[in-house]
DNA sequence: AATTAATAGGTGTACATACACTTAAAAAAA
DNA sequence: TTTTTTTAAGTGTATGTACACCTATTAATT
């Protein structure tokens, strides 16, 4: 049995070297800017025995979802997470890895439809199960925790 | 007086359009992969005004915490966000504006010693007065949460 | 003292991002 | 039906990021 001998605790203070800040408030936005950087350079790592990066793995897990149908790229660009990304790009780059499929679409020529190809879902199968397991194994947050996190990043992003 | 007719809540169902997480956990993950976008881009936005992006505005507020004293090139990349930040090339860009000044230490010639220019302290003030404004505007969080928010990030990220 | 190792900064490349602009096609208006 | 407007995708440019590699300088070793 693996005996946790100690714990390495990354703190906002030490990963930035700062101590003062104005409030708590502001002490939260770095801290989700900084906390977004840590999971992106996991996730990255992670991907990188598939050759993959983070933007690439996220187009191809949300044409997953619709698989076998094919999806439009500006439908792939509004359920990105950063959405600015320059999604015909990033698809460029998988076209040319053969894991996904891009073709005119017959109903309407303007729209250029993807799809995963055969070679994609395989890839895709192997790096979401590593990708699940190093989130269920670096993210040392019970369920109960998760929600209220989740709740406050909501009110955070909450508009007037 | 303004009279707060209706509040939008950002919600990261609708933001990326997908309502089905296999956890909390895992949906905390995206949560703040995404929040640290949309702060982000709230922050570029205001600073579009200055001429200036995120991370100049960053690397200038991290030489005004030693000035007027000089800062070398890893020691302001080991105060970043994001610590795999290119630093001498965003410097480059910082340098040719005018905002700060670059030289070589007379100590120790490997290093390269930074400082705020003039112009660059006013260009500064004026972008943080801005900056702290949008902040505390928009992030709309009280600081009991703001310390809880800390908190779970914090235990988000403890590793083994 | 001469050689080797470590360190600081910078460069090259591939990829991503933000945003303005272009082009082709479809939809709406005249 | 022709013209105008809107929409979808893609392109160009400036910036940033991740990472491997290079060069000069300093520190450590022999």
């Amino acid at each position: 049995m693996h005996v946790c001998t100690y714990i390495c605790k990354v703190k906002l203070e030490e990963a930035i070297k700062s101590s003062t800040f104005t409030s708590q408030k502001q002490k939260a936005g770095l801290n989700v800017l900084y906390t977004a950087w840590w999971l992106k350079t996991l996730i990255s790592k992670e991907l990188k025995v598939f050759s993959l990066t983070h933007e690439q793995f996220n187009v191809m897990r949300i044409l997953k979802g619709k698989h076998p149908d094919e999806m439009c790229v500006r439908d792939i660009g509004s359920r990105m997470i950063e959405p600015n990304s320059n999604v015909p790009r990033i698809i460029d780059r998988l076209v040319i890895k053969t894991l996904v499929k891009r073709s005119t679409s017959a109903v309407d020529k303007r729209e250029t439809v993807i799809v995963l190809t055969i070679n994609g879902i395989e890839i895709l199968a192997k790096a979401s199960r590593r990708i699940n397991d190093i989130m269920n194994n670096s993210i040392l947050l019970n369920e109960a925790d998760a929600i209220v996190l989740n709740q406050l990043l909501e009110n955070l992003r909450t508009e007037q």
